[in-house]
DNA sequence: AGGTCATTTCAAGAGTTGTTGAATAGTCGA
DNA sequence: TCGACTATTCAACAACTCTTGAAATGACCT
């Protein structure tokens, strides 16, 4: 993940909607919901939905498939990880206390990340 | 950390500029960076660096303190770390990949955050 | 083909955010 | 107290984001 794709990420994350659209479909799995199940559980107008969700995917941060008439979006877990990985590995990973906090754990996340070493883009 | 501020502290981290703000300061560590100094080493001017400090700082990113005529900032590692532990407590906890890569370590960064239960706000 | 349903695209408008130069406030040293 | 220095506030403007209703697209059923 590089830099301008990681502020795509957070840009899409730092929304009121989309945080609830993360947390409506995290649950739901690989399988997702369907756009109109989604704009009625959120109480959302359609286009404004579809804004939010295209946001979220342009992001990385959903994925989305055709069925029938139905559009099914899911969370794309890596995209979320990797937003994570990038703000502790070029934000924060000198910083002790947060570095403690993910060191071990969040290198499973992606190939990529190199917690442990000095990366730096 | 609540929906609000988690919400404030991602928009202030949507930003190229603070994130080299956050970037730059984190190896400074509690001491921190003078504002002038800051300005130079990024080619800011003034008040943009004063609008971009200030926006993180209200978000709880970074604190200031000042001495003599300087205003030293920091980043507040807590702030940055209960921002993450958000976005994994409250959008991702149900996700296995993103949850396996996080569950113990987390937890650390702060009392609050029960990654292992079902907290859910 | 015609009707309906699910979703997206479009265009307009309101609101918010970021940048700039000029002005202001506070601190220090002579 | 005066001048220099550090940093912030202000006002104006440009740019971007979000929301809305209307229109368009694509897929299914009969």
């Amino acid at each position: 993940m590089d830099r301008s794709k990681a502020l795509a990420a957070l840009s899409a994350l730092a929304h009121e909607t989309r945080l609830d659209l993360i947390r409506l479909l995290t649950p739901a799995g690989e399988d997702g919901m369907a756009a109109g199940q989604i704009a009625e559980t959120l109480g959302l107008a359609g286009p404004r939905l579809s804004f939010h969700l295209s946001a979220l995917e342009q992001a990385g941060l959903l994925r989305s498939r055709k069925v029938a008439r139905n559009v099914f979006y899911s969370v794309d877990a890596r995209g979320i990880g990797a937003t994570i990985a990038y703000v502790l590995n070029h934000c924060c990973c000198d910083h002790p206390e947060v570095r403690a906090a993910c060191t071990h754990r969040v290198g499973l996340l992606q190939g990529e990340v190199t917690l442990s070493g000095t990366e730096n883009t």
